[in-house]
Parts: structure tokens; sequence; C-alpha cells
DNA sequence: TTTAGTGCAAAAGTTTTGCAAATCG
DNA sequence: CGATTTGCAAAACTTTTGCACTAAA
């Protein structure tokens, strides 16, 4: 039986995640927390990060871009990527509670839940690319 | 301008693509291109599968197994994914045609499109698992 | 013959891991 | 002290790329 200790690498990364709204890779969680703790090394980060996810605490969010990115709202709620500046931001929108529902119905498995990614371009990215 | 080039290689992917059910990743496209051609090499299997992908012949599924995954309907559906053995199964399930617009209500960006990925526990592992 | 595609190997980028030292309980 | 966590570096993996050579048009 494996006991958890109390770490002050993982207390600073979980403040510094739920502190930010973007969705920050390991790598910007790194250059972050490095302010805090300059000897952190990106392993650490790494391995809290996982430990964050199998608690609950934070969720892992992968789209395509080769980067995994990390977000302390572990709340059921959809994500907006810009194709331009590779911005994820969250969707004030509500997850749509029938669909995990829909998708039993076509499987012989059990569906526990889902995912939705949008793809687009940012309001940011729309001004400079009208130029 | 780049003009395209016919290339066996090329069609023997397509062709292996379109031939299977399963979502199969580079490797996995690789191992069976090799029955054929079995001088190819994994780097042409990758620059193959992109401009397919470029072409808009095929589409590339990202999801969090750490592997990017292929499949050659490019028509817009959704995914079922295994947490027991990662199978990655197409749904018959329509896809939400209003989810788009419900999505760009809440942004200030462009929505152009958007992926679903439902997780859970296909047949087989269940039937295992209950042993 | 001109350009695109291939094979091979090396490189790049992200994430994981082994291990001795440090920290927590 | 005993168990977990860290830092560092090396390793593991997936994907991309440089280059000389081959194949298509």
């Amino acid at each position: 039986m494996k006991t958890l200790k109390y770490s002050r690498q993982r207390e600073s990364i979980k403040a510094s995640l739920m502190s930010r709204k973007d969705h920050p890779t390991a790598d910007a969680v790194y250059a972050s927390i490095r302010e805090e703790f300059p000897n952190i090394s990106l392993g650490t980060v790494y391995r809290n990060l996982n430990l964050l996810v199998e608690l609950g605490e934070v969720q892992k969010l992968t789209f395509g871009d080769g980067k995994d990115h990390f977000d302390a709202d572990t709340s059921l709620h959809y994500h907006f990527v810009c194709r331009g500046c590779g911005a994820v931001i969250d969707l004030p929108m509500e997850p749509l509670s029938d669909i995990d529902q829909k998708a039993q119905a076509c499987t012989a498995g059990q569906v526990e839940d889902h995912t939705v990614f949008f793809f687009g371009r940012c309001a940011d990215c729309l001004k400079k690319e009208s130029h």
C-alpha cells in the first residue's frame, strides 16, 4: 500500500495550474514553477502532473498538437483550440448530458465519458489575418 | 508549385487503410505494408500518411494514447476508445449537426469543426473482466 | 531530364525511468 | 528509521528530416 506524502513541489504545481485559465503543457508548468523552485526538474513536474491526474485533481487534454495539456478544472467542459496560435480556450457551453447515452446505444461496451474539442481560429488570429 | 506524382507505396498505404475498420497507428500501417513492400521505411509511411491527411483523403485521430491513429473514412463520425485494450471503434451514431453552432455562440473566434471521443470498456474487455 | 518520392539513418521532441540523495511521517 | 519524493541524466518512444539514390512524368 502506498501512502501519499506531502510535497511542496506538488502543491506548487497544483496551485499554479489552478491559478491559470490557459491550459499549459508540462513544459510550460515547468517554466512557471521554476520561479519558485529553481532546482525543480522536468521529471518531477511530469511525475506530479501524472499523479494529480490519477488522483482526479487535474485533467489531461490531448488533441493533436503533439503535447499534453493540463487543466485543474476537472469538471466536464469543452475546449476550443485555435489552429493559428494553438491557444486552448474553455467554452462556456453546457456539456451534452445525453450524448453518453446516445453513444451507449451504439456499442456493446460500457461508455464512461467523452471529450469534445472544437477547432478553428480565435478572435486574435482572425483580426491579425484580416490585414 | 509542387505536382503530385504517383507512388506505389502511397497507393498501397491508402488501400491498406481503406480495407481495415480498425484505426491503425503509423507503425501498424508500416507492419502491414511491409508484407507487400519489404523494403519500405517507416519514414516513408509517415510522409505518405501526412500527405494523405493534407489531401483530405485520410483523417488523423489523436486522443491520448501517445500515438496518432489513421482513418480512411474522412466523414464526420465519432469514435469509442476502449481503456482496456486500446481498440478504437467507429460509432454508428449521427454526428451532432448543431454542436458547432452552439460552440460558435460561445466564442469570439471562428469554429470550423470538432472531434468527439468516447471512452470506456469494449464488450470483449467487459467479458474478460467479469471472470 | 527534371522533379517528386524512397530508404536509411540521424535528429528532434515529448514523456518516462533508474538511482542516489533529500524529505516527509 | 522507513517510505515517498526529488534531481539529474539517461533512456524510451513517436515523429520528422537530411541526403544520396530511385522512380515517375
